[in-house]
DNA sequence: CTGAAAGCGCTTACAG
DNA sequence: CTGAAAGCGCTTACAG
């Protein structure tokens, strides 16, 4: 269609050199005298005059774009999660480009393709994640970011919600509550943050002298979560008195499964406990308890250690850890042993 | 940190000119022996060099970002729109750049910004639209994709479901099930989305001589629904026998509203019928009967108009309509007069 | 405070 | 098939 319009034409039309229009938009713009900054911004107006962020971007280095990895773990609380992200980084004046990461993907191909947008920054939420990627980012000075995944001694930096505390609430709140009988859904992969959950939660239920009754895996999903109720509670099985999702989203369907196909009781029969506290943990059909991490501060402290590593030029790599909380509602109830 | 390595670097080592390790690495590759080619592919390797996608996009105009235009209606059914987009975005070779805009932010802020990056398309998903927007990219060459918004005489590409048929759909289904008592929860912006089904909705049940006995106002929300059923289900009030929400979201808060606050039970004593087919309509405990638009065949439109406008030079602004269709679950009772 | 000029890292006619 | 050179639209010393 119609040419974009340039700071040359700019200058032309103004009367001024390109380097006074350039010099406007940037931020020099205090070197140039005010009465010819306004008659520059005039006639940018008119002529709608839009500076190339492109060709800023390949001379100064400031792209105003940074990398979001995503991974395909699609469900509430990570849906919530890239909104806040690009929400808090749209209010730094940066855009975010999101690539999205899965196991089957290429993950060289993917990094190479962040390496070559010129990003400012990588925040890294998938957990398809390698060091090779990481160290491909250090080597062609992008700063990378790693979610909730501490990896010892990369050249990252790192926010991250201690999930073996969240673990240990767990087993700390059921045996508090009486519970000697405990079912356990986890997710199938060995994710760093699974992992904690799981060392926290042994390793505090052993300290009480007990262990997990049964352990079940399934994916972050609904209809697993149903379905590992039918087996975890099938009536021939050693009778559970609580049960403990790693997330919440499994925990929903694990009620529905307890609920609708065996007809127990939740809580007074069989006690749930989920992680994460979705919205709809909150909704009146589940009223789950379950463990909060804390993720709107967590995205804060992110957004945080992108400026300190976008401003100044520290070599510190910073690692942030924030402790998750219990969230009481409906679905775990005392027992007397 | 280190310098970058450029393609100077890479001609500079394997002794061919800059112009050669360019064609390499761009679709001119076939001008190139394949011997060389295989050089410069090595050293390129060794050296770690990345072409730098910001300098190819200054020049050819060819950025390969899409910009991504979201609202602030975050739900399960947004989200996954969401999600798609990026997905099948990046399979073409793409980034999203994603750009939130809601009614607060100043639009024109927003548009400018996309101008700036020289994006290659923008999708707009917002309901915050202007009309001013859409010609700013006009008049920039960013080819604009309207998503589930239909507005007549713009420079713009549409891809929307009917959602007048998907009013219809509810008015016939409630009817031909015997209703006759009908309240209406609905959205409390005027969307074209909102006003199409209002408009199916009324139109076809006036022919059947009735009209909506009770109508409430919600945001996108399902505490809010959970709010409208305590108002509308009042004992004092005029007894409803089928309630229609335009989004799921608000049926689902609503039918925890009614069950958990007046005991009522669904489908024996209200029948409920919502709107988007999210994946909690399936489950368990609700098994919305619910109308569905299909969410991914219009992403798949969508694609395939960005690839039209993207490749062919053609100046014809297309519109797709898909037409929703309703998912039968258990919310909605047959009743005789 | 302002302008002429070099340069960012590529692509792409042009000439051979 | 390959290279020298111009140029994309900016920023930024440098000189005045």
């Amino acid at each position: 269609m119609n040419e974009r319009v340039t700071s040359k034409d700019v200058a032309r039309i103004s009367g001024v050199s390109q380097s006074t229009v350039s010099r406007v938009f940037s931020d020099k713009k205090n070197l140039v005298k005010p009465e010819i900054q306004q008659l520059v911004r005039e006639t940018a107006k008119n002529i709608g005059y839009y500076p190339n962020l492109i060709a800023r971007g390949m001379i100064s280095g400031k792209t105003n774009i940074v990398a979001l990895l995503i991974g395909d773990n699609i469900g509430p609380h990570y849906n919530r999660l890239i909104n806040l992200f690009i929400t808090k980084i749209q209010s730094l004046g940066k855009q975010c480009l999101v690539f999205q990461v899965t196991r089957q993907d290429n993950l060289d191909a993917i990094i190479s393709r962040v390496i070559q947008f010129h990003v400012e920054a990588a925040i890294i939420t998938a957990s398809a994640m390698t060091e090779h990627m990481v160290k491909a980012c250090s080597e062609n000075s992008i700063p990378v970011i790693l979610y909730n995944r501490y990896v010892e001694g990369l050249p990252v930096h790192t926010v991250y919600a201690d999930s073996v505390t969240g673990g240990t609430l767990v087993a700390d709140y059921l045996y508090t509550n009486g519970h000697r009988n405990i079912g356990y859904v986890r997710f199938t992969k060995d994710t760093g943050e699974e992992i904690g959950k799981k060392n926290g939660l042994y390793s505090r239920l052993r300290e009480y002298g007990i262990d997990i009754a049964q352990e079940e895996k399934t994916a972050y999903d609904y209809d697993e979560g149903y379905a590992a109720a039918l087996r975890m509670l099938h009536p021939d099985k050693k009778h559970l008195t609580a049960v403990f999702c790693t997330s919440d989203i499994v925990a929903l369907g694990f009620m529905d499964g307890a609920r609708h196909e065996y007809g127990i009781n939740i809580p007074q029969e069989l006690s749930v406990i989920g992680y994460d506290d979705i919205a709809m943990a909150s909704w009146k059909s589940y009223e789950l308890t379950t463990v909060c991490s804390p993720t709107e501060a967590l995205v804060d402290k992110v957004i945080a250690t992108l400026n300190i590593s976008l401003h100044k030029n520290n070599h510190e790599f910073i690692t942030e850890m924030l402790e998750p909380f219990l969230v009481e509602r409906n679905t775990v109830q005392k027992i007397s042993d």
